[in-house]
RNA sequence: GCGCCGGUCGGAUAGUGGCUAUUCCAGGAGACUGUAAAUCUCCGGCCUUCGGGCAUCGCUGGUUCGAGUCCAGCCCGGCGCA
């Protein structure tokens, strides 16, 4: 892998650039797709090309779980698996300790929103105070009848009944110095990752990028447990690191990543300690506030060495993808487009919309006016509304379509704007309109 | 005309004497940031000073401390027999 600068921005921090993989490039700043079982939900391959994205992020949990690593390798690798030959990555698995973990079942996310905290109070926060780092798995027996109780179930309960609840309450994710012990989504068989087991697993399956095996903390997690973590994470990287240069083959590259959660000390701590390993490029992952995610990014990229690519992991809107990359972010993934797509919300010049909404059933007119994405060049918002009304499989399709392409053109838009020097304007203008 | 069965929210249903009438679908709205997500949450009779108050299971009466539930008559629908 390569990685040059094209251009930096006055303010020191922002950049246009190229990642050089052997699958092909990456014109930076670039939001990268997700395709966590290698696929892109609803999407073929071509479809993903064509609307414009340029590589593809998948997920090594997920695809050890199934098809299994040994079908991965065997398969000649992610690209030709899944028929995509432009660049990919695989995320380590480190996002499913948290969110199997202390996110599962807890209404937690990895935004943290400074408006609205006492409410949602993560269970890590309230379990890793002991002398254990174990996020703890099981709810208690002694609130299990609670759970029950408020059921509205009239009849008695059965043993089953009981089995099944409580396993449905059972975190899947717990963590420890070695590794962290996951519950199979599918089965409830147990696996335990470490940092070496989880690189393997990317080594068979074969993308550009890969990520070294991290903890993603929850934002509500205090100040010790994210310090606690973030220390893990730094011998974890360099556990993930002595593996990848004793055993990868070359044509692989390893992204370390940067934890450190809300707390800039932790941040910039991070960032040194991981920025001074001999990684290709970073990940910059964990928890943040929603108001300034930015601010955090900016920390830790003052920090990071500048010849190297820094991914965003997990972000994100918009507003996240300008305060990204004006503080010095390369690449970004995100779920959303193509999640709230399925779930109806389509992204406009004028703010998110839901095509679930009345006012669409009759409406003839494109969703985005201004966009030339497949979708908006073909159908009315009309059309999608029924298709979404009458929940058929095109509706995810057309939508997913219509979001990636609006995201990753976003995101082309501000390298044009980089490129000629009208980063800031486009910028304040689009937010303008986006978030009156 | 006689007999049997049945009328519970827009639709379909649960409930056969007990306090808050169940669930699903359709409908309205919201959420979603390294994907356990084509998922999840909330709303859905009326009034309210937000404490609550008043209604409601085809209609009318009755039995009972208490009726969607039991009884009688009526209305409507289905089936059968004339």
């Amino acid at each position: 892998m390569k990685f040059s600068i094209e251009k930096e921005l006055g303010n020191g921090r922002a950049r246009v650039g190229k990642i050089e993989t052997t699958h092909g490039s990456i014109e930076t700043p670039a939001f990268i797709v997700v395709g966590t079982k290698a696929t892109v939900k609803s999407l073929s391959p071509e479809q993903v090309n064509t609307l414009g994205a340029q590589a593809v992020l998948a997920n090594t949990y997920h695809l050890y779980l199934q098809p299994g690593e040994e079908i991965m390798k065997k398969s000649g690798g992610l690209h030709k698996f899944m028929n995509w030959h432009g660049p990919t990555f695989t995320d380590s698995g480190g996002f499913q300790a948290f969110s199997l973990g202390a996110a599962f079942n807890n209404s937690a996310s990895k935004i943290g929103d400074r408006n609205n905290e006492d409410g949602k109070i993560g269970s890590a926060d309230l379990h890793h105070k002991g002398t254990s780092c174990l996020i703890n798995q099981t709810m208690s027996r002694s609130e299990a009848p609670l759970f029950l109780a408020s059921s509205k179930k009239k009849d008695l309960l059965t043993v089953s009944d009981l089995n099944f609840s409580e396993h449905n309450q059972e975190k899947f994710a717990k963590v420890t110095e070695d590794g962290v012990e996951f519950r199979s989504v599918l089965d409830g068989s147990t696996h335990f990752f470490t940092p070496e087991k989880s690189i393997e697993i990317q080594h068979n399956i074969g993308a550009d990028i890969i990520f070294a095996f991290d903890e993603c903390t929850s934002p509500h997690a205090s100040y010790e447990y994210q310090k606690e973590a973030m220390d893990r994470t730094h011998r974890w990287a360099k556990r993930s690191l002595d593996y990848h240069k004793e055993n990868n083959e070359g044509g692989q590259a390893l992204f370390g990543i940067v934890q450190g959660g809300r707390y800039e000390d932790l941040r910039k701590e991070s960032a040194k300690i991981i920025g001074e390993m001999d990684f290709d490029g970073f990940g910059i992952g964990g928890s943040f506030d929603k108001e300034d995610i930015y601010t955090a990014v900016g920390w830790v990229n003052d920090v990071l060495p500048k010849g190297k690519p820094r991914h965003l992991l997990g972000i994100g809107e918009p507003v996240d993808l300008f305060g990204g990359i004006e503080n010095g972010i390369d690449t970004f993934d995100c779920v959303t487009p193509t999640r709230i797509a399925r779930n109806g919300s389509l992204y406009t010049r004028d703010g998110r919309i839901n095509i679930l909404n009345a006012k669409y059933v009759g409406d003839f007119t494109k969703v985005d006016s201004e966009c030339s994405c497949y979708t908006c060049t073909n159908y009315t918002a009309a059309y999608l509304s029924h298709l979404f009304r009458a929940k058929e499989m095109m509706a995810a399709t057309l939508a997913s379509i219509h979001n990636l392409y609006f995201i990753v053109n976003l995101v082309k838009e501000i390298r044009a704007s980089m490129l000629e020097g009208e980063f800031f304007e486009f910028k304040e203008a689009f937010i303008k309109r986006y978030y009156k």
